[in-house]
DNA sequence: CGGGGTTTTGACATGGGTCAAGGAACGTGG
DNA sequence: CCACGTTCCTTGACCCATGTCAAAACCCCG
């Protein structure tokens, strides 16, 4: 069975027009495969890195640590997510990424990142322009975290992740999986395990949203992000020029 | 009196090496000068972009507002800043940029950047680097107000912007001027005015810190990054190979 | 000398944390 | 098919960090 990058080519699709020299520039790269059980490092932080990973199925989780060692989960990595394309860059992380559930990786060397962006200048920015949205995510949860109530905090959450799969066409209208447990949801929006458990009980009592099992189903879409005051305008999900 | 770029050139070197034909490439662009008064707003979300700024002195404030107005500062610039460089990319920004002082910016159209970095591909990866390096700021912020107490954020705070200040070469060790009241600094740390003011009391109680008339000044810069537990490395204050 | 914007302080309210116990769900081995 | 351990979820009781409201003090600047 083969790389298949079909999911990231539709999410740069949504953005910008991709030639066909430039779709074909980015499947001509020497890709890899890799896999990952759940709960297995993906990149440690520090690690030097040469190749940079392409999730192309399952969920993945960047963290970052206090000295004590809680954790705050910065970024949740869907299908079609370039999960270390900043590495590309920055060579070490300052974070570690962890599979959330068994994964599925297409890997590619820096070099050939390197050859195909000198090449193809607009895909450079087409690629900086992933990595920029990824910190118009994070500023958005800056909001939220400084800003939001814990409850508004959650629902933001399932809001954001339902956006984030529509975009690449993964159906979410109704619900959709996220394979976390309740602990990992506590470490994304900033709160005890006890708490965001309690933030659940009372978005299912308000008849907004259930989370069971890893998966997110939703009963009233609107009401969940009236909850969370969500404005979608930060994922930048339209078209956009480069 | 003409543009003078020279302490973003500093904040470059400290990073990566600069080639003579480079360094001339950047200065060599079409730079224009601007100036702006303390709480003039210098770029509006969703204005459309054709130039980006770069801060040469003075400070300003990147903010974002929930839909009731309340506002979450998610980035604070510094002389050297490069301040709307991922306008070059992005078009158009989801946040709004505020003068904190009187500030003085060199402006360069996105036709310049685009004629740079397509000669120089590598000077692309530089500047790609710069807005990376914001994330990760952006993704320390995210533990921050997640994970740490009031104390700590405001301490994290007066220890991040020293070490940025050092990074450009500013004199930084026993203080340096930041020019906000207490409620910038709350939305900063994301609490409440007062609650800032109490933090701010306890600081100077225990000998760690003073902030007054829009300076911060050390008494015991170990014992504050200790209070924070600030780990420098987020901001990749070493070399970097690019 | 007056007046806006600040900073400081006090009294009180509350959201969310902490600790602890029990319960459901699920896999494994007997 | 059941017994058991493990992990995760749920709930209750209590507490503390931070928010809220309000008043007073400060302080620069005209």
């Amino acid at each position: 069975m083969s790389v298949n990058i079909d999911l990231f080519i539709r999410k740069l699709c949504a953005r910008s027009h991709l030639s066909r020299e430039e779709e074909n520039a980015l499947r001509g790269m020497r890709w890899g495969l890799r896999r990952f059980e759940r709960h297995q490092v993906m990149v440690r932080p520090g690690q030097e890195l040469t190749e940079s990973m392409l999730l192309t199925a399952g969920f993945a989780l960047r963290c970052k640590f206090t000295p004590e060692g809680t954790r705050q989960i910065t970024e949740i990595n869907i299908p079609g997510d370039f999960i270390d394309l900043h590495g590309f860059i920055l060579k070490r992380l300052d974070h570690e990424i962890t599979a959330a559930s068994r994964c599925e990786i297409a890997t590619v060397p820096h070099s050939e990142l390197m050859r195909v962006t000198e090449e193809f200048t607009r895909l450079n920015r087409i690629l900086w322009f992933q990595t920029l949205i990824d910190a118009a995510i994070h500023r958005e949860w800056m909001l939220v975290l400084g800003k939001k109530r814990s409850r508004s905090r959650v629902a933001q959450l399932f809001c954001e992740m339902q956006a984030r799969m529509a975009i690449i066409g993964l159906p979410s209208k109704e619900g959709y999986p996220l394979p976390f447990n309740q602990q990992d949801l506590a470490d994304i929006t900033g709160m005890t395990p006890v708490h965001l458990n309690r933030c659940l009980k009372e978005l299912r009592d308000a008849d907004l949203v259930t989370f069971r099992n890893g998966r997110v189903e939703f009963l009233d879409l609107n009401g969940l992000s009236r909850e969370a005051q969500f404005v979608p305008e930060y994922l930048h999900p339209g078209p956009h020029e480069i």
